[in-house]
DNA sequence: CCATATTGAGCGAACGCTCGTTCAGTGTAA
DNA sequence: TTACACTGAACGAGCGTTCGCTCAATATGG
């Protein structure tokens, strides 16, 4: 009754964008325990409690869920991004914290599974790779303004070639944190390390 | 009649292990391709020229032919060990043609495209994953004497955790090589990025 | 040195299953 | 009454693996 003139959406749409997200969730864990082509449209179903027929009425293939599982990762890397938003800290504070807060994230293995399973599918289905490259220049261009940044007001190499590095720092964020899941290294030392290096390779000298 | 007395191999145990290579390399050929799980024993068995029945005479199952295209890896993998063992040249050049070649072989799309297969791979296949992390290991071993060369002749940072950074400087290849896969950049500006990130983070300063 | 027995590489049909996908039928909210 | 979320059986294709079989290369006994 209650707002289903002009806008809101009815009791019957928001049941079944409920249902869409659960076969979204349900999908994205079983990716994750059992790998993307381990994983039958039927386990997906069933976990999420529902049919293997109902499936097919939110999504058209398999691979569109795949899609969107793709896309819910943008919405992490979001976060990341407005972490390295235009702010008062020296460069060098904001690097640190990221490097901090990303490694963290990737040592969470159920976030680094996902990233692999995605690297891995990218490579031979193209919109998958199109979104995979996207996120990560998304995340390179705001890592490159903070760069930036750092150079402008001195405190890093004048030299610096911003986005390189940029896109540096996180292939060696992301190679440390997979060294850490089949290494089970602990994470701090992971994060130590890297900021460390980063640091040394960009202060000025 | 020349050396079926003896030692040497038949002429039919020579033919039999030509076979057996044979499949390898089919199989080798068909993951780059189209991915393990997307492979069947069929395509293995069509690119050899070979039989279905007769690629179970030559491996007891496809997670073994997995596990042998894994051991090829190791083979490559010593190429570079060599590279890095003890010799003349200062640490810097060494670490330098090291990076120049690793990267150069990661460019190549079929040897970065087994890696990240087998990358995928080790997460869920245990035997798998031990010889990743073994070949990684090797790797790892050798740079890192490298790096305790170049800190004892005073050429390198002092502080250097040696061990620490030589794993850091291989995750650094491996991701920028990933990323000229995708983004198809020019091999040289990879090589030229990561070695004038490298040498910055660990000269002396 | 020949005749014969033994081996195992090689074949391809067939097995039991699982896959992604479809669809006729049902129940219920609008 | 209409629209559609939902079900689960069914489909055809493909999977990894096994099977009974053939036949050339080898080992053995005379």
């Amino acid at each position: 009754m209650s707002d289903s003139r002009s806008e809101g959406p009815t009791r019957r749409e928001a049941a079944t964008a409920r249902r869409r997200e659960q076969i979204l969730e349900a999908a994205l864990a079983r990716f994750v325990e059992n790998g993307y082509h381990q994983t039958g449209v039927r386990d997906i179903a069933e976990r999420a409690g529902v049919s293997v027929g109902n499936v097919y009425n939110h999504f058209p293939s398999k691979h569109h869920i795949l899609v969107e599982v793709a896309e819910l990762e943008r919405i992490e890397f979001d976060r990341f991004r407005r972490l390295l938003a235009p702010s008062d800290p020296p460069a060098s504070e904001t690097l640190h914290r990221f490097v901090s807060e990303y490694v963290t994230f990737l040592a969470t293995p159920e976030n680094l599974i996902l990233a692999i399973e995605l690297t891995s599918e990218a490579i031979r289905q193209p919109d998958i790779g199109e979104l995979f490259v996207a996120n990560r220049e998304g995340l390179a261009a705001s890592l490159t303004s903070v760069l930036e940044r750092g150079v402008e007001t001195g405190e890093l190499r004048a030299d610096l070639d911003a986005s390189g590095t940029a896109r540096l720092i996180l292939e060696l964020v992301e190679g440390a944190a997979y060294r850490s899941l089949l290494g089970d290294n602990p994470v701090q030392r992971i994060i130590d390390d890297v900021s460390g290096f980063v640091s040394a390779a960009l202060r000025k000298g």
